[in-house]
DNA sequence: TTTATATGTGAACAAATATTCATATATAAG
DNA sequence: CTTATATATGAATATTTGTTCACATATAAA
């Protein structure tokens, strides 16, 4: 594998290794949600979500829909999900 | 999910989120290897490695078992395969 | 015990990154 | 056109993090 893939790999992952954003995340397998109500259940700030979200959206993390004012975010992948799974297998597994 | 756990899952996922450790984790997935070689095929040094390495170890992606002075390292669990693949698959879908 | 080889580690520096604050933009209603 | 609401963005700051360099440790052979 080439090292450019690689690094666009790391880079994906990336997009996974902030709290923030694994929250947003979490909060978005369950269902779409607009900005301010990220806010509230990730316990932050509107502008630091929506810092957030832009990082989602530039890697294909996050697609959304506009309504009136409102912008509703939803997984845009299903990878997302099953990497996320994993990800929990795993800490699971270590921690038994 | 708890905060806690999702903390936790972002943790996890930084180890995957940089180039070194992720180079590190595509050559173990071939066969386990040795620090002298990771820096080799990675191409750094061998303190760089060293210093990755623990990171890897402490999150339990990979285990190692010595051979004299010469200590090889492998993947530790198949989940790391997975999330990697699944990693791959993403970015290549997005690259369509 | 001395030497050689392989690996580990602490401190320091540089680079990357998340949040905050103030402000800008976009959409719709009046 | 003005106002209200929801979201986006730029700059600044603080924190995190990866590498380098020098040195320490570990194992085995002589």
């Amino acid at each position: 594998m080439k090292d450019e893939e690689l690094y666009d790999l790391a880079e994906f992952f990336k997009v996974f290794a902030d709290s923030t954003r694994i929250k947003i995340i979490s909060a978005l397998l369950e269902r779409e949600l607009c900005v301010f109500e990220l806010a509230e259940i990730v316990g932050t700030t509107q502008s630091a979500i929506s810092h957030q979200l832009r990082i989602l959206k530039q890697s294909h993390l996050v697609k959304f829909r506009r309504e009136k004012t409102t912008i509703y975010y939803s997984l845009d992948d299903d990878h997302i999900k099953d990497i996320f799974m994993k990800g929990r297998e795993h800490i699971e597994e270590i921690s038994l």
